[in-house]
DNA sequence: CATGAATGAGTTTTCATTCAT
DNA sequence: AATGAATGAAAACTCATTCAT
């Protein structure tokens, strides 16, 4: 059937719409997207768009979510047998270098407000660790710790949390300033986990 | 004289324009301020903004350094005979609460990555305690904490910048996600300085 | 195709667009001229000039350039076994004529000290010859009544430069002066192609 | 009476806002001048303006007056004992370096087509010469030529229109181009009289 | 006499969106 | 499926002018 290769070739040019989009907010902010500058760039007529998309927030939209996607699949399957710090200290490494490397995505989407992405990445709220895989891996790791005795007894989720969001300030910073040598970032990293662990401990 | 009246008068415009923009910022964000909304709000025409500010532009850098200016205040001094510990504790809960009561600015402030805001509010950078002043105080009460051998030796600068990252990822946390109740706030927050103090303990 | 109308609907318009214009500057002169005016003319609304011309400069510019052919194509080629004072003559009533039926484009094109028009139609130079058509054949003329004995010998690169600007002052002067009879624009025309051969005559 | 130094204070301002206003205009044309540069530039408030003068417009009515009387204060009286030759010589080069130091005013008068300018401006009408006392001189001037026998008899007035429409399209060229060395515009003018005078002779 | 606040209409340009073809 | 013409509203900004003070 060319139904299927219709589908695909659909697939395809919402793809390029996508990326041409996330092009123009890499290099000049979201305030600057256009429909107009996506079809230029795509060599395409403005009106094509609405094929594809309901509007431009649509756009956006799924922009954003794909981010999300990029910024969860970071949260990469972590191997067992390791010590609870040794999954704390590897898992947000992980964390943080992949996100490092989707950096626009990242901030378009973990420093917004909007309420349609706070509903993916809010984690402050009683409860949030239902709601998040990550956290919940996070709290996991933790109650292991006190299982074993490694940490401290505490109330996990709101541990976790705190660790969640100490992790993500040092992250929205080197994504804010721009010009942290790699050495020092390392450093940085290395110490505040360093930090968050001895804080949790026994 | 009338001067003065004039003068005062002038200054109080000034301040509605200002505070009209920092409503509609609040209300809609940044990227949807405009001149034409600030004019309707005040019940005035576009053209007169232009005798009060040379720019749009300037007007977002006034509002911006408003922002600046308040924060910075709520770095208050401290008064003395406190042990380093407790200093941390509450100079961290002043600027949380403080930084909760402008949250438009803060926000505004704290999450750009515009140059010309970063000069006055990046912190990761190697020898950024020589410029920032908080970050100078709290290294200070840090060395303090060892000296007097309650916290553990440690790259003084290192561990401020961790300490503050850590801080401001909560406090960033907490402005994005804007319905935490106020108990959750405070456990948080509680909770968070637990950790980074026994984080950096002897 | 309707490939083929449909370029040549563009170019209508494009044309439209242009004479549009053309009539506001020959109305209300050229400082005058704004896109506002030039759609209502129209009967367009404003962005749409922003399809065929991409820019108000750009609109000004093709008025010009298409003034400025058309002021070259009046300088038509002449039919030779005509005496260099007869050349002279026809040439110059040739261009004067055809000036004057492109008014409006003439004034705005060669009254105007814009670098961007200069760099077509400077005359006075040293050398200008070699970059002006016009003036080259004009030379050449010159030159053949030299050799042939009917113009005096001379600088002929500066006494074509002389004739033309000469014939450009009375021109310029009946462009802006609107309303000389027919009568009196030819007696003037004819007694200042007297003057000039008899100028140059051996 | 105090009547009388208000006055010259009200003669100096209005000297002032004009002297401002030509300065803009030479500055960046006259598509740019504006009651708020010209106030600017003053250091007084825009308002004042319309204590001086009724509109913008009689701004630059006056300024176009100004420039008239100085470019006719150009055509020097000239001492009489020469020949019409020598007069025509001389007198033309005097108004040509005298235009030449009001070069801005020139050519917004002697290039305009308005008609409160072209009032004064315009030559090529028949019986001009009754209107222009330069035209009237130069008329003057070539009578006596043809009475002593230096000039062929010829229509006095229309021979003073070319001449002077001649000398008009240098000067008008030497002042659009303006990058003409001078030695070149020496070699123009003095060339240019050559031919126009030999071009009247018997 | 002089100010400076205020207006309202103007400027060029950009935009998301629609729709006939 | 795709085009590109067209719109209408919006953007930032400028201007000549008026007028209460």
């Amino acid at each position: 059937m060319s139904n299927t290769r219709q589908r695909q070739r659909n697939e395809e040019i919402k793809r390029k719409i996508l990326d041409c989009a996330r092009e123009i907010i890499d290099e000049d902010g979201v305030g600057s997207l256009s429909i107009r500058k996506i079809t230029n760039r795509m060599e395409y007529s403005p009106g094509i768009i609405y094929h594809y998309f309901k509007s431009k927030q649509d756009i956006l939209d799924c922009i954003m979510l794909e981010g999300y996607e990029r910024i969860l699949s970071a949260i990469a399957p972590i191997t067992d047998d390791l010590s609870p710090d040794e999954m704390i200290r590897i898992s947000f490494k992980n964390y943080i270098f992949s996100a490092l490397t989707w950096r626009s995505e990242w901030k378009a989407f973990m420093l917004s407000s909007a309420d349609t992405i706070l509903a993916h990445t809010s984690i402050l709220e009683e409860k949030s660790s239902e709601k998040r895989r990550a956290l919940a891996e996070l709290c996991h790791t933790i109650e292991n710790g006190i299982e074993i005795g490694t940490f401290a007894t505490c109330d996990v989720e709101l541990t976790a949390q705190v660790l969640w969001s100490a992790m993500y300030g040092l992250l929205a910073r080197l994504m804010i300033e721009e010009n942290i040598t790699q050495m020092q970032q390392n450093k940085l990293i290395d110490r505040q986990l360093d930090i968050l662990i001895k804080g949790i401990l026994r």
